[in-house]
DNA sequence: CATCTTTTCAAATGAACGTTTGAATAATAC
DNA sequence: GTATTATTCAAACGTTCATTTGAAAAGATG
């Protein structure tokens, strides 16, 4: 039953699917520059031209890799949502329960091997802050609807919280679980793990932690509007700091 | 007088001064792989052999560019965590205070364009999840001093709160605060702002609601160890995740 | 078996990359 | 003013990149 189960669910090892896989794995290793079409072919033991026949392009590639899990996810969220809000009758859902359901379906991907596993969640954690601009389109545009429904579920379920304040929260949320999917060896300095433990052992103690610690940033006070930062706004400040702030030229801000 | 401070404090451009300057802003823009030497001294207007006379190569002038700001940085968290101990005679620094003291700092940096102003906000932002080792191996070591003395803080300010805790808990600190900084388009989807409003004004607007975030998560309660995220862990696990998990290479993975 | 489509393959293209070289120029020291 | 050092410069090096090409092989269809 395991193997018919197995054979089933497992896709067949076709040059495409070995394409995505390998790729997958080099992205997230060596970043989407950092990565060449030759590794990728050589790896995945195909011919050079194989991507650009299968897919058309690098950039195609990468899409189709990012759409490969982010369209189960998707409807995933959707569906969780959907499960939450119906067993509610009318009043919204609980906010830990809209945390877990968005943030939970993520994390727990990086258990399941079909859909990518912790290679998925790094890849996911990165791509966020990618200097590639079709990326970060891409993703913006891929989860757009979903992010849309969330955030108005947050709103509802935090009535006492200005829309303005939840949007801000959704984006720290979205922060400290992509840093911490990302998982840069700094993360190895900051928390002293047992130094042979193995990954999905430090995924599974992963959740609970950071479930505790976003329903905690959720439900924060209200802050106050003029607090400064150390060092304070106005030093060295000038007009000229604002013009220069533009960084972003027109052709690679686009998002559809 | 202004004229005579800005004399002083503003550093000659020097063909070394102006390509660190180019090269921080490009590699925030286009990331590390993405960004060519002849882009850099293309912009700063010398002569493309001029990195290698100055810096010696292209990881060398990524190094320069990051210790430029970080040396500034670690001192005056340290000098500033000094003030806060001793303002407190024996007694811990309240944790509120601890996160003012760490992220205040880097987030005050952003309103000082002698510091590096944004942009280097959004290239320390970037960099941790950079796929070059080197990068966060660099980062890993110039951090690692500073990060132990605050922990060791938030350890001392918060005894009902394990150690392993508090560090995780760093983390998510860390990878909140980062992404607010690397700014993808994505928080422009998610966070509703007004078209027009300037990116100085954006940051100014930032620091209360992310210090609000940041206490209220550092402040959450302590999780249960056995939650599991949605989709539970167990499905379509086994032993070859293991293995294929360790995805770093030795090569890369180095932190002296 | 013959025909047509899909896929694979080795080879080549032109462009861009980081780095090196050695001479020319500028700055400093005596 | 001459000797010495520091810096700039144009040119070239060898390598690697994504993509294209046209033929060969494999598979599907009648």
């Amino acid at each position: 039953m395991f193997t018919a189960m197995a054979v089933i669910t497992q896709p067949v090892a076709t040059t495409r699917n070995r394409i995505l896989d390998v790729a997958e794995r080099l992205f997230v290793k060596h970043g989407y520059d950092g990565t060449s079409l030759r590794m990728i072919t050589g790896e995945a033991k195909v011919n050079l031209a194989a991507v650009n026949y299968h897919f058309g392009g690098k950039e195609a590639l990468m899409e189709a890799v990012l759409k490969r899990r982010l369209d189960w996810l998707n409807e995933e969220r959707m569906r969780v949502l959907d499960e939450l809000e119906a067993s509610a009758d009318g009043r919204p859902p609980r906010p830990h329960k809209i945390v877990e359901a968005f943030f939970g379906t993520l994390i727990g991907m990086g258990s399941n091997r079909e859909l990518g596993g912790e290679v998925f969640l790094k890849l996911i954690g990165r791509s966020f802050t990618s200097p590639n601009g079709f990326i970060r389109a891409l993703l913006a545009e891929e989860y757009r609807e979903v992010v849309e429904r969330y955030k108005q579920a947050f709103i509802n379920a935090l009535p006492e919280v200005p829309r303005q304040e939840v949007a801000w929260r959704f984006q720290f949320m979205l922060g400290a679980t992509a840093y911490a999917l990302a998982g840069s060896d700094f993360l190895q300095v900051s928390v002293q793990f047992d130094s042979d433990e193995l990954p999905i052992e430090q995924a599974r103690r992963l959740w609970p932690r950071l479930y505790s610690f976003l329903v905690g940033g959720m439900r924060a006070a209200i802050p106050e509007g003029d607090l400064q930062p150390l060092g304070g706004f106005g030093l060295g400040l000038s007009m000229a700091d604002l013009e220069a702030a533009d960084l972003d030229d027109a052709d690679d801000a686009a998002v559809a």
